[in-house]
Parts: structure tokens; sequence; C-alpha cells
DNA sequence: TTAGGGTTAG
């Protein structure tokens, strides 16, 4: 109110035309939230100033309205104002917020041209940007780029480094990202700790975000949350509801995203009674309300443990409309336990919300084969090569020294692909002697046994472990990395591959780790 | 007279 006060009393002396006083009053107004109002003032002036532009553009685009900041933005341009750091600075987190790709690319670019790209704003502003689009690749260049030209790094952009990181699960990188913070002693920052456990907990090394988590004495709910979220990944569950209980000793309470942690190392588990037990903990102790993903985690537990009927009773009874993937994590708890009539009511709602999917038709396809319906197979399976759906094809990869290796199922383009092939057999051969049989049951493609049996041999995750073998040094650790769920085959195949090499071998499948040592996975075979 | 930012989610 003092500032409109005083707007009044500069309007009354006939102030309000001088741009110096108006661009401090378009800021006032913007700092006190008051956009229109510093919107009104920038419109009435006779002519502006770079600062006027740009500090019109600031407002709008920390204010929400990140779309008019983009079209004064062009105003601006047209009107042949040259622009500075400022100006793009502020342009970019208005793109960053709305996810304007394309506006992005054209600003980085624009950037550059204007010489503004080196400034640390702008440099920060863009990085987070790419991370917040999932554009971790590009992140890391430019990050890269920064270093080599010798630019100021701060706990902005390493977090945002270190989160593209954890997203590309590149440890290499990951690791070369802590060095730095050693030397500058940027960890301390609980915003980059926290980052930091998460990206090592997404690498598979789950020790080493313990480190990091154990060496910090300042704690946040989001710093507790990604090391319980990290264990949960990892189903260690016992380490989940320790820290669970120990961060409430210390006085700080779980929150939304604790609870999907907690709910998520129950589903890995198969932990109904726990699960049911943290659900009702979350809104009855902690006065929590679930959320879709809350209820997400239930129908899993259920669906996981062969309870389908529980499951479905949740997603029937639930406040909110069920996404797919709910539905779709009711349909592979029905392949898993063969329920075919609640398989098809899935299966129906999921060809309405992901009719892309091809995975949909062939989970429910798996079904009707486990319960002899050849007809309803031969069906779906019709169905699915007539349209136009295609399933995403498997593939791993592994980082070995500073680059990644990516294997497609049946790869042929990798340089090194025969000596891996022949690798590859002979260790299937060795594990054969150790009574390991190629698990045709759940792949139903319609090929001859001989073939099937090929098409399983050559899945990506043992092609990039016969490759880790071929390439690590004995006592490493094999990390692969897959887009899909490890089938069971690929499962019992590295079980035994652990055992008769030695070797660690950990899996990350689309949303879990699995650790493979002497013969036993982590996950007890069930997930 | 003008700038902001980063972490956790079945």
């Amino acid at each position: 109110m003092e500032g409109k006060a005083c707007h009044a009393q500069i309007i009354y002396v006939g102030l309000q035309t001088d741009v110096l006083t108006s661009n401090m009053l378009i800021n006032m107004y913007a700092k006190c939230g008051l956009v229109d109002c510093a919107r009104k003032v920038f419109d009435k002036m006779p002519e502006r100033s770079l600062v006027s532009w740009n500090t019109m553009i600031g407002s709008l685009a920390q204010n929400g309205e990140e779309q008019e900041a983009l079209t004064l933005f062009i105003g601006m341009q047209r009107e042949g104002t040259t622009c500075s750091e400022f100006t793009v600075s502020s342009v970019l987190c208005a793109c960053a917020a709305k996810c304007a790709m394309f506006e992005c690319k054209q600003l980085h670019a624009f950037a550059i041209k204007a010489a503004t790209d080196l400034n640390v704003f702008v440099g920060t502003a863009l990085l987070r940007w790419y991370v917040q689009n999932e554009l971790y690749e590009e992140a890391l260049v430019l990050f890269h780029k920064a270093q080599m030209m010798g630019l100021e790094q701060n706990q902005f952009t390493i977090s945002s480094t270190i989160c593209a990181c954890a997203g590309l699960a590149a440890l290499i990188e990951g690791n070369q990202v802590h060095a730095v913070l050693r030397k500058t002693g940027l960890g301390s920052n609980i915003y980059v700790a926290s980052s930091l456990i998460d990206m090592y907990a997404k690498c598979g090394c789950i020790g080493e975000a313990y480190i990091v988590f154990h060496s910090m004495e300042e704690r946040s709910i989001v710093f507790w949350n990604a090391m319980i979220s990290g264990f949960a990944r990892h189903a260690h569950s016992l380490e989940v509801m320790i820290l669970f209980e120990k961060m409430q000793q210390m006085s700080m309470y779980p929150n939304e995203v604790t609870y999907i942690a907690v709910l998520s190392a129950c589903s890995h588990m198969g932990l109904v009674e726990k699960g049911q037990k943290y659900f009702n903990l979350m809104i009855k102790e902690h006065s929590l309300s679930p959320n879709v993903l809350h209820y997400s985690c239930m129908v899993d537990i259920f669906g996981r443990a062969g309870q389908i009927h529980e499951a479905y009773e949740m997603i029937k009874n639930m406040p909110f409309h069920a996404t797919a993937s709910i539905w779709g994590s009711l349909l592979s708890s029905c392949r898993v336990y063969g329920n075919l009539e609640l398989a098809e009511v899935a299966a129906k709602q999921l060809f309405v919300l992901e009719p892309n999917n091809a995975g949909n038709h062939i989970l429910l396809s798996n079904v009707y084969a486990a319960n002899k319906k050849w007809e309803e197979v031969a069906k779906s399976r019709k169905l699915l090569k007539e349209s136009e759906v295609k399933k995403e094809r498997g593939k791993s990869w592994i980082e070995i020294k500073d680059k990644v290796h990516s294997f497609m199922v049946g790869e042929r383009n990798h340089p090194k692909i025969a000596e891996i092939y022949s690798k590859l057999d002979h260790l299937v051969e060795e594990l054969e002697k150790l009574d390991y049989k190629a698990e045709t049951a759940h792949d139903l493609h319609y090929v001859e046994e001989g073939r099937k049996q090929e098409l399983l041999r050559h899945h990506s995750e043992k092609l990039a472990l016969t490759f880790g073998l071929m390439c690590l040094p004995s006592n490493a650790p094999i990390r692969i990395m897959k887009n899909l769920r490890i089938c069971g085959d690929c499962h019992s195949f590295m079980k035994l591959a652990s055992s008769f090499t030695g070797r660690e071998i950990i899996v990350r499948d689309t949303n879990r780790f699995h650790h493979f040592r002497n013969g036993c996975c982590s996950c007890g075979d069930f997930w």
C-alpha cells in the first residue's frame, strides 16, 4: 500500500513520464506481486529503456505469466531494442517453466549470438531448462563446455548437473562431478547432497549414496526422502523402515514422497500387511491424503502378492480415475497369476488410455495363453499385427571407461559384436552345465522352439553382460541399465552368471535394481 | 533503476 500511495504522489506531481521512476515503479509492483499494476505503468510509458523491458519481462516470468513474457520479448525484438543478459536469463526461465522446447533452442542460439551465453545467470537458466525437460545429454554438454572455458560453477549448476547424471544413470560422469565437489566444498550444500544421493542410488551404487547420507549433519525432508527412495529402489525394505523410524525420532515427519517410497518398498518385497499398515498410518497418524501414486502402490502391493481382487477393489473404491499405470499394474499381476477375467477388464481400459502401447496387447495374449485360450491368443496377435502399434524394443547399456555402450536385442552394429556373441555362446554352454535352461514359457512369439531360444539368448542385457565381462577388471561390479522389465530367463541367467564368474552384477530395469551375487538376487525372485 | 537459481515421487 505504501508503494501505491507513493505512486499516487508521483502521478500528482507529474513525474510519471520519467523513465527511471517508471522503471522503479514497475520493479516495486512486481516485487509486491502486483504484476498488473506494473504492466499498466509499463504500457503508459512514452519511451522505454532496456531496463524497462528487462524489468517488465522479468516480472512476468517470475509471476507465472510465461507466455506474456515471451510475447513481450518478441515485441522488444520488433521494436529493435537490443537485449542484454538480463533479458535472456528471464526469458529462458519463462521457457523452462512452459517446457517450450522450440523457443528455448532458438533462445540458446540467440544467447550465443548475443554473446550472453557466458553470463552465469544465462548459463544456469539454460542448464536448468535442459534438465527440467529431461534433455540430460544436452545439459552435460553445456556443463563440460562451461568447465573447459573455466566458468564459475556453483551449487545451482552443480545440482542440476548431478540431476542430469542421475537421469542418464551415468556413474562415470557423476563421479567426475563429485570430484569437483570435493575440491570446491560445494558438497556440503543440502540440495547438492540430496541430488548426489539420488544420483548414486539411480546409478546402482546404494553404498555410495549412504556414505553421502551419513556424512551430512544438516538433513531436510527431501534429503531423507532421497535416501529412503534410494533404498526402496534397491528393494532394501529393512533399511527403508529403519530410516522411516529414525527420521521421526529426529523430529522429521514423513510427507507424501516418503510414503511413496515406503509403499513401493513394500510392493517390491510382497509385504501386503506392512503396506496396509503404512497406508493407514499415512492417513491417521500423519494426516496426509493419499494421491493417485499412493493408490497405485497399493494396487501394486495387492496385485504382486496375488491378491488380484483386493487390487481391483482398491481401484473401484479410490477417489480418482485409475491411470494407465494403475490398470497396467493390474494387468501385469493378472498375467503372473493367470487371472483372465480381470485381465480383460484392465486391458479394455488400457486399450482406450494407451492405444499405442503394444505391451498391453502382449500381456493380454500372455494371459490367454496361460489359460490355453489359443483362439483368443491368435486373435489378439492378429489385432496387434494389423494395428500400427509397435512394441518397444529391448535395449540395455553399460558404461565402460568414459563411453556408454548400448545393445538392442539381437544387436548387429557394435564394433565387437562378433566377439561378444562368441563369448556369450561360451558362457551359455558353461551355465548349461550348471543346469541353466532357457525359459521360453513367457516368450510367446509364434516361432519354433530353437528360434525362441536364440532370441532369448540375444536379449540385450545378456549382450551387455558379456561385453562387461570382456572389458571390466575382474573385481569390478558390472552395472547394466535396461529400458524394459527384466524377463524371467535373463533373471535366472544373471543369477547363475554371478555365481559362475564370481562377479557382482547389477541390473536396473524400468524402475528398480536387481543385485546378483553368488547365485542370488536381492529381489528374492519377487519383482 | 533491472536478474534466480538447485534436491526427493508406484
